[in-house]
DNA sequence: ATGAAAGCGCTAACAG
DNA sequence: CTGTTAGCGCTTTCAT
C-alpha cells in the first residue's frame, strides 16, 4: 500500500501539504495542487482510512443493529440505510441481536472501540437503557420502527402513524360491510402493536361495533401460533368475518390457517395485513395491506444519522431530536372484498 | 475513551505491559498481571481497535458483498455469516452491490483502506475479474453460490450441487407421473442456472422424455417475466403438466400465474421450487422444493474466510483453496401430488 | 520480566 | 502558501 509519505516525495512537497490537497480544507497553490494530484493518479494512492479514523476519532461507520435480517421488514430498511450510507461516504456494519440486550450491549461496546460514528436502531424492545445511555452519552443515534412511546421527542425517530394507518385499515374492512373483525396482534411490548391495537379498537367504536376481546389473536410462541388461534376462531359460534393482521408475515399464517380449513378468502374472511413486504401480492390471494415504506424509512433514517453526525462534528453537540412520521398506503389486492 | 496509557498508570508499569498482559503473547509475572487486569476492571478499559489495527494491518472486519439483501436468499446467508463472524471477533460490513461492477470495484478499493480481512462474496457475475485479482493479491475471500465455473478450484466456493439436486426434483416429478415437464429458468450467465438446467434435461434424458425447448421459460426483464411465460405456456396445445422453477421467488410467479389462469396446483400441475426460502411453505399450496441450507452455507462460508485469515497471518499465504459442497434435501410439500 | 522508543499513516497547530 | 512537529493508541523490537 502506498502512503502519504509517498505521494509526498514523489511530488516533491511534504506530507501535510499532500494532505491539504486531498481535504481541500486549506488553499494550495495551484502549481503544488497539479502536482500532487499527478504524484496521487501516478501511485493510485488511497488514504489509509485507519489512520484518518485514529487521528480523527471518526470511523466513517454507522452500525445498523436489527432483532434479525431474516425478519422480512429488515432486508428493505437495511437497505434503504445502506444506499444512502454508501452515497455518503459511509459503511455500514450490520449486527443481528435477536432482541437480547446483552447482546445489543456487547455490540455498543465493539462499535465504540472502532469509533463507530452512529447507530441505525431496529432493536431495542422494553429494557433499553443502553440504547437511552448512548444518546445520552452524544452518539448519534436514531431509532426506526421500534421504539417506546417515551422515547419520542428524546432521540430521533422513524416511524409511521400506526395508530392512524390501523384505523383506515379496519375502517375500511367496516365500510365493506365486514362487522365481526379479529385482530391478529403482535408482542405488545412493541409500542407500536399496541398502536396498531388502539387504532382497530377506535375504527370499531366511531363504527359502533362492541369489541369483543374473544376476536383478539395474541402472539404466543412466535408467529406460527396465529395458525391455530385462526383455527380455534373459525370453531366460534360467531367467527370472523375478516382478519385485520398487524403484520404481513402474521397475515399470511392467518391466510394459510384459513385455507387449511377450506374457508374462502376474501367471500368468507377478509384478510388485510400490515407492512406490504415484497411477497404480499404473491400470495393467493394476493393480500390487501397497509404499505408501510420500509426502503424509504431506512434511507430516512440514514439521512438523519448522517445530519446528527455532521452537526455534531461542526457544533459540538447533537442537534435536537426529530420525530419522522411517513405516509402509509392502504393497498387493496384481493384479500379483502 | 480511557486507553492505554491511563491503564498503565494506575497499575504503575508501562504501556507495553499493559498490552502484552492483554494479548497474552509474553510472559508477565502472575503480580503485575493482576495489577494490570484490576486497572482494567476499575477503568472499564477497551482496546481502541482502531489504533490496534493500525499498528497491524487488520482489522478484523469482513466485507459481505451481495446484489442485494432484499432477494429472499440473502438475508437467510447473512445471518450464517454474521453469527459465525460475531463469534469469531469479527465485524460484518454489508455491501449491495446489485451487480454493478463499478459498484463491485469500488467497495472493494475503500474496503482496502479499512485493511478489510476478507471477502465474502455473493455477487460477481461474467465480468469478474476484479474478484480474481483480490485472490490473486493474497484476499482472504470465498465465493458463495454465484461463480463461475472457472473459479471452482481456484477460489474458495461454498455452494450445493445444483446438477444433481435440480435432477432429483425433476426425477421426482417424472415418478409422480408427470411427463410434460417445463422449466423456469434462471439467468444463464450464471453457472448454477446452467447446472440446474443441465440437471433437468439429464433426469429427462434418463426417464426417454424427449427435450422440448418450447417448455423453457428463460427470464427476459426480471422475475416477474414468468409471470406472461407462465400464461403463454398454458395456452400450448400440449401444455405442461408439471413446472419445475429454479428458484422460489420465480416458483411463487410461477403459481400466482396459474392461480390467475384457474389452474389446480397440483392436480393440473405440479409445481417444484428451488432454495426453501422461509416463505414457501406459507404459499397456498405449500411449496415442494429443493431445499438449500442458506444459513449453513453462509455459517460455513463465514468459518473458511476466517481460517483463510488466519492462515494467512501464520504463514504469510493464502492456504489451498476449497470446494465446499453442502447437501440439499428434497421437500415435499403440496405443490406436488 | 519489564520499560523505552520507534512507528503504523494520517491531520492539525504552529511557524515561517 | 507550505514545511515541521507532535500525537491519535497501540504493538513490538531492543535493551536491561
Amino acid at each position: 500500500m502506498t502512503n502519504i509519505k509517498h505521494v509526498a516525495t514523489l511530488a516533491g512537497v511534504s506530507a501535510s501539504t499532500v494532505s491539504r490537497v486531498l481535504n481541500g480544507k486549506s488553499y494550495v497553490n495551484e502549481a503544488t495542487r497539479k502536482k500532487v494530484m499527478e504524484a496521487v493518479q501516478q501511485t493510485n494512492y488511497r488514504p489509509n482510512v485507519l489512520a484518518k479514523s485514529l487521528k480523527m476519532g471518526r470511523s466513517n461507520m454507522i452500525c445498523l443493529m436489527v432483532p434479525s435480517i431474516q425478519n422480512l421488514i429488515f432486508p428493505e430498511i437495511a437497505r434503504g440505510v445502506e444506499d444512502v450510507a454508501r452515497r455518503n461516504g459511509f459503511t455500514v456494519v450490520l449486527s443481528n441481536t435477536d432482541e437480547d440486550t446483552a447482546v445489543e450491549k456487547a455490540y455498543i461496546e465493539k462499535m465504540k472501540t472502532r469509533w463507530i460514528d452512529g447507530f441505525v436502531v431496529c432493536s431495542n424492545i422494553g429494557e433499553s437503557d443502553h440504547i437511552r445511555a448512548l444518546r445520552a452519552e452524544g452518539f448519534p443515534l436514531v431509532l426506526v420502527n421500534r421504539f417506546d412511546e417515551r422515547d419520542i421527542g428524546v432521540m430521533d425517530t422513524v416511524s409511521v402513524d400506526s395508530f392512524q394507518a390501523a384505523y383506515d385499515a379496519v375502517r375500511y374492512l367496516i365500510r365493506t360491510g365486514r362487522r365481526r373483525i379479529a385482530l391478529a396482534l403482535g408482542r405488545e411490548e412493541l409500542y407500536f402493536y399496541r398502536e396498531r391495537h388502539r387504532g382497530y379498537c377506535q375504527a370499531l367504536a366511531d363504527a359502533g361495533i362492541d369489541y369483543d376481546e374473544a376476536l383478539v389473536m395474541r402472539e404466543s410462541s412466535g408467529v406460527n401460533s396465529f395458525y391455530r388461534h385462526t383455527q380455534e376462531l373459525m370453531r366460534l359460534p360467531q367467527p370472523p368475518d375478516a382478519i385485520f393482521a398487524t403484520s404481513d408475515p402474521k397475515a399470511f399464517v392467518v391466510m394459510h390457517a384459513l385455507h387449511d380449513l377450506g374457508v374462502l378468502i376474501p367471500e368468507d374472511v377478509s384478510v388485510m395485513g400490515f407492512d406490504n413486504v415484497m411477497l404480499s401480492s404473491m400470495m393467493e390471494p394476493p393480500l390487501s395491506t397497509v404499505s408501510q415504506p420500509l426502503y424509504e424509512m431506512g434511507a430516512v433514517a440514514a439521512r438523519n444519522l448522517i445530519h446528527q453526525i455532521r452537526y455534531k462534528e461542526k457544533n459540538g453537540e447533537l442537534p435536537e431530536p426529530v420525530r419522522n412520521v411517513l405516509d402509509v398506503d392502504l393497498i387493496i389486492r384481493r384479500s379483502t372484498r
